[in-house]
RNA sequence: GACCUCUUCGUCUAGUGGUUAGGACUCCGCCCUUUCACGGCGGCAACACGGGUUCGAAUCCCGUAGAGGUCGCCA
């Protein structure tokens, strides 16, 4: 396709060409080395990493460690009145919390700082000098204003195509305001410039920004540099099909991290919306995304996000964690629902238990609880289950009784096992049978982990004691 | 309003002139099972609309409608 850019013919000096936008430039020698793919985030602190932002910088991401290239984050703080730290901190953890790593920003340093904008004020002003030497800015009621070249001007998109936007119009394109009457810089200006210096050779952003691409091309022809090339991703609509706003659920990132959602199921299902890896594979780990991410498979238009698939991919990924990392990915969740968390020498049994069980892990808590708390009381299910059995109260007495008689040294899944056996044959009934009673008797619940297992777990005393005041609770109904 | 972009099951998507239009989520049914899940099998469900081009169009062209974006001293 004309103008896609292909890394192994990206050889000599940047081509100049005003009016046709080529991507991109390799500014690095020697010239036979393919050049550094260099990609950047480059979120304003408004508070949030709102879901969008945080695919924006999946993909950018993706595309760097896809091509063995640097991945840049910087913050746009020019705004000081919306602008606080917190709201820094906020898109620092999003990031982290995703484990999408940066190799350059402001905590990470690198040799293109400073990576926050307020603190690039003389770069700035050093570019725009040499805008007002080259007689392309003009004054304007105090503020400074870009003259744009009155021709079209195209931008070949990796992933929109060639874009062109007719500049010979004025009444769309007025010359943009770059420096304000207090002698900051808007948005296109920093941004270009940032870019520029930064030599970033990629630039993957929202859609939003594919009309402002054009200015930007100019502002770069200006500045005597060769674009980047640009690769403009579909927007995320909300449930409603709107365009996803704070307001909607699931827009703020760390209502993820607070639900419970597994970082990599959420990676997993930003990375396909949006994108497609053109085959029928859905489940992926980060390094597999980074493997055989490309932005040929780039969706052209906007999609509308799902929770319910989000909770799945969650599920997926979280089926596939080690016992151990699971426990320890819960245990937040687990204490801040007030259940006590199961002893060392049995947390790793309890998880592999539970894994399969839950897709987030606030879905933990209350299945860590069946191991843990033994002030249990059964549920409404539970209750009806048991009501509408007319043996219940015998089957519950004979199975309570087989256990209290198992000896405390041969407490295990493989003699409760037996004893079930023994009271099976007593009621002329089938062990399988006896299993949903148990269970109700054990828990108060109709639904759980494997019982026999459980019940291992929980030890003689504990389980029997269990046993009798759930058998008072369930028995007792009217 | 002008300009730019988009439009395949409810949702995410595959599909680049010839397919029974495929997969996934959700929902429903069955199987597995000591329960709930997991898993397996099956089902419901789509080419926005109208014109062309062509032997043949989801695929190419034109138009219409709808949606989104840009047009700020926000980013």
């Amino acid at each position: 396709m004309v103008g896609r850019w292909r890394p192994s013919t990206i050889i000599g000096p940047p081509r100049r060409s005003p009016f046709l936008h080529t991507p991109p430039s390799c500014f690095t020698s020697p010239p036979t080395l393919p050049c550094m793919i260099r990609t950047r985030f480059a979120p304003s602190p408004t508070g949030y990493l709102h879901i969008g932002g945080a695919r924006t910088a999946l993909f950018n991401w993706l595309f760097a460690r896809h091509h063995g290239g640097r991945f840049v984050l910087r913050i746009e703080d020019t705004d000081a009145a919306r602008n606080t730290a917190e709201a820094d901190a906020a898109i620092v953890e999003g990031l982290r919390w995703l484990g999408l790593d940066w190799d350059e920003g402001p905590d990470a340093g690198g040799s293109y700082g400073p990576y926050r904008q307020s603190e690039r004020r003389d770069i700035y002003d050093k570019w725009f000098e040499k805008l007002r030497e080259a007689g392309r800015v003009y004054e304007d009621n105090g503020t400074w204003r870009f003259a744009f070249e009155r021709r079209a001007v195209t931008v070949e998109d990796l992933v929109a195509g060639p874009v062109t936007m007719d500049y010979a119009d004025e009444s769309n394109t007025p010359d943009m305001v770059v420096r304000r009457r207090d002698g900051s810089y808007i948005f296109h200006f920093v941004n270009v410039v940032d870019d520029l210096e930064m030599n970033i050779s990629h630039v993957i952003r929202g859609d939003d920004h594919l009309s402002n691409t054009h200015k930007h091309v100019q502002l770069f022809e200006a500045l005597g540099a060769a674009p980047p090339a640009f690769a403009h991703i579909p927007l995320i609509l909300n449930a409603e099909g709107g365009k996803m706003s704070k307001r909607d659920r699931g827009a703020s990132l760390d209502t993820y991290h607070r639900e419970g959602f597994v970082p990599d199921g959420v990676v997993n299902f930003l990375a396909l919306l949006g994108w497609s890896p053109k085959d029928d594979t859905e489940v992926f780990s980060r390094d597999e995304l980074a493997r055989r991410f490309s932005l040929d498979g780039v969706a052209r238009h906007a999609a509308t996000f799902d929770l319910a698939k989000c909770r799945w991919f969650s599920g997926r990924h979280l089926h596939q964690m080690e016992p151990g990392a699971l426990a320890e990915a819960a245990a937040p969740h687990v204490a801040a629902a007030g259940v006590p968390a199961p002893a060392p020498d049995v947390t790793e049994r309890v998880y592999s238990l539970l894994r399969e069980k839950a897709q987030t892990l606030s879905e933990l808590p209350p299945l860590v609880a069946l191991f843990t708390q033994d002030d249990l009381s059964p549920d409404a299910a539970a209750l009806e289950k048991a009501s509408h059995n007319p043996t219940f109260a015998d089957t519950a007495a004979a199975l309570r009784g087989a256990l209290e008689r198992i000896d405390e040294q041969e407490w295990g899944g493989e003699r409760i096992q037996a004893a079930i056996a023994d009271v099976a044959a007593a009621l002329s009934t089938k062990p399988g049978k006896l299993m949903f009673p148990l269970r109700l008797l054990a828990t108060g619940k109709t639904g759980g982990p494997d019982l026999l297992p459980l019940l291992e777990i929980l030890g003689r005393h504990r389980a029997c004691d269990r046993l009798a005041r759930m058998e008072t609770s369930l028995v007792s109904q009217p």
